[in-house]
DNA sequence: ATTGTTTTTTAACAAATGTAAAAAGCTATC
DNA sequence: GATAGCTTTTTACATTTGTTAAAAAACAAT
């Protein structure tokens, strides 16, 4: 169940300020975009977004974690996304067309901060100070995406388990193997091996 | 053997017009940003990039073709860019810092144009205009990023190559299937298997 | 504790893919 | 048109990886 939480209590402002990406604007900057954001908080796997509907916002992260996967027979794990970060399918939202995949919250409790997309562009209208934040955020976003995809490419799926493990330690011990195993793009039994350490080296 | 052309003979904005991506500024807009481009020309399969140094510029096909690869000793291909599209080291452009790959064009004449992180980043400084411009130039490479990249998560080989040809007819023709190979994620040899239809389906 | 449920690992097998090397096909040049 | 050099395909083999199923382990709950 959805709950839209402290409407008007607690300033948006100091919800923004918990967000990193937002670190480089200024309060009266944050002040001039709180009207276009919302809070939500979600307990337990909710789905946020439904394959066939069109993505509508782009969420960041306050705490918790959100996942998306493939609406194929596999329901492939496209990406995980965790704390402080921002999360939106990236085709549907920024085309406005119609999904392909699910969006989904972790288990337990999260919540997300999120603006739509009309919300979003017209900030960058209105505020040239936000609109130099999206080509940052932006840039940050394609960074992100190709390290991920290029290691993907480059690296086996021993060494980007690894990676991740140290990267994510806690996180990891609440997502369920079969996930992990998926975000990899290998199968859980590949993964079991490699943590048995049948793998070489 | 790089050439600078046309220094001062053709306007900029000339060149800035051939490239769709520019569609939806407005001439003055192109004129204000003219003095930040540069034209160039090369022949034959020069190195645009050297794995190790930084990237300090993102390029335009005005027409040819460039490539990406790691600097591993498979070299695997990780990018292809045709005519009208946009090219540079995601990684080391917008983070300026030494680049893992190499870029390189491809065989006959490209042209392209040019500009550096710092002028880039003095436009959408400057220029309202071109700071909205750079949200939806990067939206649109987040787009086609996420779709190349979960295409090689959700479809298999022979999908992806057949989507290939459909899409660049001509151009593939000019590419060792080596490349094509690689840069669908598979061996030459698979590649030829499915060429000579051995594959089911 | 014991039972039931879920998650993870193991085992056995089949299928797909890569590697290496040889063969065939092209292109260009003398 | 023969030779050399490059690209592509084929062959044979080894390895990896996925699949299915079952066993084991971990976790919850009564």
């Amino acid at each position: 169940m959805t709950v839209i939480v402290n409407e008007g209590m607690v300033p948006m402002t100091d919800y923004l300020k918990t967000i990193p990406l937002f670190d480089i604007l200024k309060t009266e900057d944050l002040l001039k975009a709180g009207q276009y954001f919302k809070v939500e908080e979600l307990n337990g796997e909710e789905i946020i977004l439904n394959a066939g509907r069109r993505c509508r916002r782009i969420y960041f992260i306050v705490s918790g974690l959100v996942f998306s996967y493939a609406s194929d027979e596999n329901e492939k794990i496209l990406w995980y996304e965790f704390e402080g970060n921002a999360f939106t399918d990236i085709n549907s939202f920024y085309t406005q067309t119609p999904s392909e995949n699910y969006i989904r919250a972790g288990k337990g409790r999260t919540t997300l901060l999120s603006i739509s997309y009309e919300n979003l562009t017209e900030l960058y209208r209105n505020s040239h100070k936000w609109a130099i934040w999206g080509t940052r955020f932006k840039q940050n976003e394609l960074v992100r995406l190709t390290s991920y995809y290029e290691g993907l490419r480059v690296k086996d799926a021993s060494q980007r388990y690894f990676e991740l493990t140290e990267a994510y330690p806690e996180i990891l011990r609440q997502i369920p193997l079969g996930h992990i195993a998926s975000y990899l793009g290998i199968s859980q039994v590949s993964l079991s091996r490699i943590r048995a350490g049948i793998q070489k080296k």
